[in-house]
DNA sequence: TTTCTAACA
DNA sequence: TGTTAGAA
């Protein structure tokens, strides 16, 4: 597995990861601050980067895109965590299994959600994604 | 020049 | 979230 090594290694600066995703600095440095991603720091203090920073960012954008709110992509991403955790127990293939095709339901129904009434219903939409968050 | 933090006519 | 000031 040091494939996760390279992933992780810090490699981009802000204007980079800027045009790579598509987000602003203060977007990045929020979800920074919300804990969604841990880049790392040059000497000057200047975040850098890791594949998996930016790999993050762009999950966090598509569900921005599709109107999800600071709570639920917290939830999400601390639904994969919890995937990754499970994964190296290695006790519990079974579960990781059943946990990895609930994540892509749960895409699958987001989809559907927001592609479905795209328009004038953000609230709404916002509030019925807590009933598949629980 | 680029990025950082902090703060808000 | 945008934007800006002042510093590094």
């Amino acid at each position: 597995m040091s494939d996760e090594i390279r992933r992780s290694m810090p490699l981009f600066p802000m204007g980079i990861v800027q045009s790579l995703t598509d987000l602003t600095a203060r977007q990045i440095r929020y979800y920074e601050q919300h804990e969604l991603i841990h880049p790392a720091r040059s000497e000057g203090n200047r975040r850098i980067f890791s594949f998996n920073d930016v790999d993050r960012l762009l999950e966090i954008k598509d569900l921005i895109d599709q109107g999800v709110n600071m709570a639920g992509i917290k939830k999400v991403l601390k639904l994969e965590e919890q995937q990754e955790n499970e994964a190296y127990d290695g006790d519990r293939v079974k579960e990781v299994h059943n946990e990895l095709t609930d994540k892509q339901l749960r895409r699958m129904l987001q989809q559907e959600l927001f592609t479905a009434g795209r328009q004038g219903k953000l609230a709404i939409r916002q509030g019925e994604m807590s009933r598949f968050f629980h």
